[in-house]
DNA sequence: ACAAATTTGTAGCAGTCGCTAAAAAATTCC
DNA sequence: GGAATTTTTTAGCGACTGCTACAAATTTGT
């Protein structure tokens, strides 16, 4: 009773989050996003409904697949501070990686007044970055109770600081990135922490 | 012999400033600049050659003014501790300050493809992330040297930090600014650093 | 007063932006 | 095969981009 769609979703999802990723959310065209995602004006706004909400669509794929192998090396260590530590390192590897679109994490991207003026995205952002301190405030609080980290030590306001130093980090990168001058000030800044 | 300016030369780039601090530099339109300078087109290519001429001027107007006072701030104390809370003290002012266009510093955000994809903008974002290293190391190297830090302080390393720190402060002072929440994490990363 | 020099206002270039309307093509059920 | 339904193609909307060419206005030296 129907024509069927001509293109793989899924693949054009990939490749416009790729897009997304290299270039950000207003710097990319729709006419660039429909060449690579190689399809027409026409099916586009049939089936994603307009670019903002394709944007948000590669956001969460790009949080189910890079952020999470992030999340999970966090997670999956003995240790808060062994998981923050590993967590930082999967953040070089991702810079390392040369099939890695932008040296800028697509969340911190979010981080401007061009997205962040658009109410839906500004939540996103919001939302993500809450995520972040939530995770490592489980971690930090859990080590803190165990007795491995003092029992002083205010895990929102240590996650909220790693969080920050993250941000700029993805920045910095952008400007000048060299592997073993960022693991040495990762180090120190972890070290001062106590981690 | 020949015509003179009608113009106002200083108070044009005051408000190109505050327009491109306000908006960034591929946000802001040229009509819209030459609206706020109130000057026509011919006159604007006269004077000056182009946008990008323009806001690099704008740049090193703002780092006499604005960056200047943060930098004394740090350069008067007493210790390199007491310049960094106070530089940090002058960046929460800045964000305090309702007149202020933006909460996002101009050079801190020039760290965008956009702008580093030109290269002589990214000489200067790159030139002036290093003059703030440089005056942080300063600081930090002389007390070290005073006995005020501990020998094995790596003053480079430590500025670098501190520097990655600020640029995450400006990207989350844009997501979400409430000072004493700032303030609280601005002590507990410079506590931790033993600044 | 006149010619030279410079600034200013205006119009326009070739391109981009996200999005939409409508016709053309393809697929399904009867 | 024909009708219904959906996808795809195509063209175009109005507004914007940085910049330039050129004529009009203004000021200067002679």
């Amino acid at each position: 009773m129907a024509r069927k769609i001509a293109f793989d979703y899924n693949r054009a999802l990939d490749k416009a989050m790729w897009l997304f990723w290299k270039n950000g959310y207003a710097e990319t065209g729709l006419r660039d996003l429909l060449k690579v995602m190689d399809i027409g004006e026409g099916s586009f706004y049939n089936t994603l409904k307009s670019k903002k909400e394709l944007y948000l669509s590669c956001l969460q794929r790009y949080e189910d697949t890079v952020v999470r192998t992030r999340i999970q090396a966090l997670l999956s260590a003995r240790t808060a501070a062994e998981g923050i530590r590993a967590f930082f390192n999967a953040v070089l590897d991702c810079l390392d990686n040369p099939s890695t679109p932008s040296p800028l994490c697509m969340l911190a991207a979010m981080a401007t007044e061009e997205v962040l003026s658009e109410p839906d995205l500004r939540k996103r952002a919001e939302g993500s970055l809450e995520n972040l301190q939530l995770f490592l405030r489980e971690q930090l609080s859990r080590d803190r109770d165990k007795g491995l980290l003092p029992p002083s030590l205010d895990s929102r306001t240590i996650a909220l600081v790693i969080t920050t130093y993250l941000q700029g980090l993805w920045r910095m990168a952008l400007v000048d990135y060299e592997r073993p001058r960022f693991e040495r000030q990762i180090d120190a800044f972890l070290t001062g922490l106590g981690l």
